[in-house]
DNA sequence: GCGATCAGCT
DNA sequence: CACAGCTGATCGC
């Protein structure tokens, strides 16, 4: 594991807990020969890629729909496939085992580990999911209040995504469903409702407009499979292959429209579609995750001649705000991000962004000992390596109290009692904080903390929630001219109390415990260890690139990728810092030197355009222009600008200087690959030793630290 | 020749 | 940097 190569311990750097399992989650792609046992969370690709009809490693535990899906769609070796029931404690590998459920698509559930020993690990891996309160009275969940990490599924794990609960979007779709068909029935026409969904997943909404506007869902025979091994489709008739039978059909994902990084309907094929089946008008509906668009009037429609798109915010995520309430009901010592990391590095970039997010919520102990590490490894005179350090944080942690070491350099930490900031508190301070914090406001958060790093960041983060509560709230206030009625949000998980999650979460726990026992299978034990790195992507990325913007132009049927998008440079002259390292576009290069102001004019009417495109008129020209003089010409910063002011006209202007100014900084300042390889290079042979010592004596392998970078579901892409 | 991975598209 | 997922091409053993 690396440590932050540029600056060696000024960061607080976020080391996984160590453990002893020899299992991987949704990691398929990265077995190994150190795994015996592996775990699927939900039939979803990115999670089950390297699942195929050649898999022999080992088997793989996962609930029945998942199961069945497994056997059916990717023809995995049945034999290799345990399906296990939720919310049952099974024990595998000594480690006691149990799935709970994530509320994310059928079949979908967290899994909960425990070690064996007196002095038990205890892991939470929620796989996907989306929070609801009903997750705090989950006796297992219970038992998992202080574990040792949280995997968790940090998807939305940004302030800027707030969405409603799922029965405001489904109510939405069902009542704009039934008020399609109460005027076309009255009109004597037909009107094509098209719903698209993905292969697995956000069939809750299929169901209830089945249900609540009495009639049947068309789907492909593709879709019709998945949903009969799911056990949505037999006899009771909702769904149907015979397209004439409905006007309800489900259509696949993307279809009506490109969805990231903004929503550009395909208006064009919807037609094909509608006249192919004989239609002359069509409603769809787009369930994203995303809020595209914060208007008064509720959720965003698109609308072309006899066409209509209806964009629902429908997440089977969790948003900000429920990850943190997530967070804070469990309070782990740590937690470790599983989406949005690059190429597993936990102690990465990403990662430590990531986790910034929940300072304060998790274990403070462990915090405490995340410093102490820190420190430890900053001074100079430290006689404790950082495995020490680390290895005698962990054994504190497990006992009762939390002391500091006497006799190393406690006296670097903080004294929370002196209310004196230093200069090293406040790097310490600022490398947790979004990097547009600027030095004054770091200074008011260690003041106003007394000083005390932890509690300055998580003041910080609280403060950033609370900002984009308030403005989500205000906006929903706001009078809706459209049928939906808006509760309060920001309590979308109160909400969805009634939304009966299954009563088996109530079932007694030692209920029906299973036992496997697991001998490691290992089908072919001569497979090569593949531990290529994957260059991270940086390289052949031009192709790509060149074609996209080649596609920029004119408008049409093709637009600019989100290559194009995001590559955009700044092009003003004014910019600070931040501009050396940003990756310029060909494109935007038409630059002559000689008349600068002109090169800004033009570049940021290029920059308008865009901007104007993606709030869809919902701004004027002008307020684009001087949005974009602010942002200096950056079209991201001035959408993620646009949308934190829209959702917030209440809150006065001092308040706003915590919106996000300089996404920028986040992008650039990657690690150089020197770097990189040279840490792995560190790292590796001495995984090698252990993943031999692993495959030759398993029983003994259980004081053997597996990296927990290869335990983890990662790799997203 | 095979499986794993990638590019391209839906 | 990212709500999924299929497919045919390409890479690499």
């Amino acid at each position: 594991l690396r440590r932050h190569p540029a600056r060696p311990g000024l960061r607080a750097t976020h080391r996984p807990h160590p453990h002893n399992s020899r299992f991987l989650v949704d990691a398929f792609r990265h077995a190994g020969d150190f795994s015996v046992a592996y775990f699927l969370s939900h039939f979803h690709s990115d999670h089950y890629a390297g699942l195929g009809p050649s898999w022999r490693r080992g088997l793989v535990f996962c609930t029945a729909p998942t199961a069945r899906l497994l056997a059916s769609v990717l023809s995995v070796p049945p034999e290799l496939i345990v399906s296990i029931d939720i919310d049952v404690r099974i024990t595998v590998d000594g480690w006691s085992v149990v799935a709970v459920d994530a509320n994310h698509c059928p079949g979908a559930v967290q899994f909960l580990f425990t070690s064996p020993g007196p002095n038990p690990e205890r892991y939470v891996h929620t796989g996907d999911f989306r929070y609801t309160h009903s997750m705090r009275s989950n006796p297992n969940l219970l038992e998992f209040v202080g574990a040792d990490a949280l995997f968790l599924d940090t998807t939305y794990c940004n302030p800027k995504f707030t969405f409603p609960s799922q029965e405001e979007s489904l109510e939405y779709v069902v009542n704009t469903i039934k008020q399609v068909k109460e005027e076309s029935g009255a009109a004597g026409e037909r009107v094509l409702c098209l719903i698209a969904t993905y292969v697995v997943g956000k069939e809750r909404i299929l169901l209830e407009v089945a249900r609540r506007c009495r009639c049947m869902i068309h789907v492909d025979s593709r879709k019709m499979e998945i949903l009969t091994v799911l056990g949505f489709g037999g006899e009771k008739g909702v769904f149907t292959e015979d397209a004439s039978a409905t006007d309800v059909h489900v259509i696949g994902w993307n279809i009506l429209g490109e969805t990231w990084p903004y929503f550009r309907p395909n208006f064009v094929k919807m037609k094909e579609i509608m006249v192919e089946r004989g239609y002359t008008k069509a409603v769809g509906f787009v369930p994203t995750g995303w809020m595209y668009e914060t208007k008064k009037e509720g959720f965003a429609v698109r609308v072309k001649d006899s066409l209509k798109i209806h964009l629902v915010p429908y997440s089977e995520h969790s948003s900000y705000d429920e990850l943190r309430d997530y967070v804070k009901f469990l309070h782990p010592k740590r937690v470790i991000p599983t989406v949005g990391v690059d190429g597993g590095k936990l102690d990465g970039k990403e990662a430590i962004a990531l986790q910034k997010h929940f300072v304060g919520l998790v274990d403070e102990t462990a915090n405490k000992h995340e410093f102490l590490m820190a420190f430890n490894r900053r001074s100079a005179h430290a006689s404790l390596s950082h495995e020490d350090v680390l290895a005698k944080c962990c054994r504190e942690q497990d006992g009762e109290e939390f002391a500091l070491p006497e006799n190393n350099s406690v006296s670097e930490l903080p004294d929370n009692s002196e209310i004196k900031i230093t200069e090293g508190m406040k790097k310490e301070l600022s490398d947790f904080l979004p990097s547009w914090v600027n030095q004054d406001q770091i200074q008011g958060l260690l003041m106003s903390s007394g000083g005390d790093v932890v509690q300055s960041a998580s003041a910080f983060f609280e403060r950033e929630r609370d900002f984009f509560e308030e403005a989500n709230v205000s906006n929903n206030e706001k009078p809706k001219s459209v049928e939906i009625r808006t509760s309060d949000h920001g309590s979308s998980a109160d909400t969805s109390s009634q939304q009966e999650v299954p009563s088996f979460s109530q079932k007694p726990m030692e209920h029906s415990a299973k036992l496997v026992n697991l001998t490691p299978v290992r089908m072919n034990s001569n497979q090569t260890k593949k531990e290529r790195k994957r260059g991270s992507s940086t390289v052949n990325k031009s192709k790509k690139k060149g074609k996209s913007t080649a596609s920029t132009e004119a408008g049409g049927r093709k637009q600019p990728t989100i290559t194009n998008y995001f590559g955009r440079a700044p092009a003003a002259a004014s910019k600070s810092e931040s501009a050396n390292k940003v990756t310029v576009d060909p494109h935007q290069n038409n630059g002559e030197n000689n008349n600068q102001s002109m090169d800004i004019v033009e570049s940021h009417k290029q920059g308008v355009d865009q901007l104007l495109q993606i709030v869809d008129g919902s701004m004027s020209r002008e307020s684009a222009i001087s949005l974009l003089e602010k942002t200096k010409g950056d079209v991201n910063v001035a959408v993620d600008m646009f949308y934190s002011k829209i959702q917030n006209n209440n809150v006065p202007d001092s308040d706003k200087s915590i919106v996000p100014q300089n996404t920028q900084n986040e992008m650039i300042d990657k690690y150089d690959n020197t770097n990189m390889v040279h840490n792995s290079s560190q790292a590796t042979p001495k995984m090698q030793n252990l993943y031999v010592q692993t495959s030759v004596a398993q029983a003994d392998s259980m004081n053997i630290s597996l990296p927990v970078e290869k335990y983890l579901p990662i790799e997203h892409g």
